[in-house]
DNA sequence: GTCCATGTTCTTTA
DNA sequence: CTAAAGAACATGGA
């Protein structure tokens, strides 16, 4: 479910409110979305204080104020909310921090909640390690030169390539679908058979369609919600993703979706023609 | 009952 | 051997 947009919200939303704040209990419902899973989490973080809160493809890292780290991955339906301990608790709601109340300005005691129905999501405790270990570079900031050495090293299907973390962080099947429309390249376009045109084309339409979807909150399609619990907004200017037999918004005719890699894949045959060569 | 889903990882195939 | 394709994971909604 969240993409890079939808993380970086989040992220956002949190970093303001327990940025600073003392963990002073810890309740993990279930161990199997822990990870490693005999981690001792409550003697870990119970008296720390949380500090820098940042994303790194789709995973969000909490920095602790003994500078050791964890990430959370909210995977196909995971939540992260901040509210009142009197908020009833939801199923599947897997780790709860309790996160003291601040004297200076009036701020109550909130709960940091993790919920996740599927459970494909997790936490991850990272101690003092760096996670870049063999994530690609982030798409917002990925130079076109990188891009294309990167697309010039497989074969495979341009979606495939990136859907692939190790090739870029943080696009999942919403983000590649709209940029690889936005850039009018077709999805089964071999990843080492785009031309420079292509490749400048792509870095322009990836970053662009990210930068839209962050300044829509992201897309909720069915699970996705805020720090606040709300809905995102950019699925309502979706072009192709979810579309299939709608017509094209620029040209009319009707949006295809096929199967790649088992997942939908949604084009227009017209906008974007497999060319290679 | 069936099919489908925003992700990742392990297994199988080529 | 490597790269790529496919299955599996768990739950809920249509």
């Amino acid at each position: 479910m969240p993409e890079l947009p939808e993380v970086q919200t989040i992220v956002t939303m949190l970093a303001p409110r327990v940025q600073h704040r003392r963990i002073v209990a810890v309740c993990l419902a279930r161990r199997d979305v822990l990870h490693p899973i005999d981690t001792d989490l409550p003697a870990l973080l119970v008296g720390r204080r949380i500090g820098e809160i940042c994303r790194r493809g789709k995973r969000i890292i909490f920095t602790l104020d003994d500078s050791r780290r964890f990430f959370v991955h909210l995977g196909m339906s995971g939540r992260l909310m901040v509210q009142p301990p009197v908020d009833p608790l939801l199923p599947h709601t897997h780790l709860t921090l309790d996160l003291q109340a601040s004297s200076a300005p009036k701020q109550p005691v909130e709960q940091l909640r993790f919920r996740d129905p599927r459970r494909f999501g997790g936490i991850w405790w990272m101690g003092q390690a760096c996670c870049d270990n063999g994530m690609g570079p982030e798409p917002l900031t990925v130079r076109p030169r990188q891009l294309a050495n990167l697309l010039a090293r497989t074969t495979r299907a341009i979606k495939n390539a990136m859907l692939d973390q190790s090739v870029l962080a943080g696009l999942g099947n919403i983000y590649v679908d709209e940029s690889l429309f936005a850039a009018g390249i077709h999805p089964l376009t071999p990843a080492n058979a785009l031309d420079g045109q292509q490749i400048r084309a792509l870095n322009r339409a990836i970053k662009a369609t990210l930068r839209r979807a962050l300044r829509h909150r992201g897309s909720t399609l069915r699970d996705y919600r805020d720090a606040d619990g709300a809905a995102g907004n950019f699925q309502k200017l979706h072009r192709v993703y979810a579309r299939g037999g709608a017509p094209c918004p620029v040209c009319k005719r009707p949006v295809e979706r096929i199967v790649l890699g088992g997942r939908s894949t949604h084009f227009c045959p017209n906008c974007q023609p497999f060319t290679v060569g």
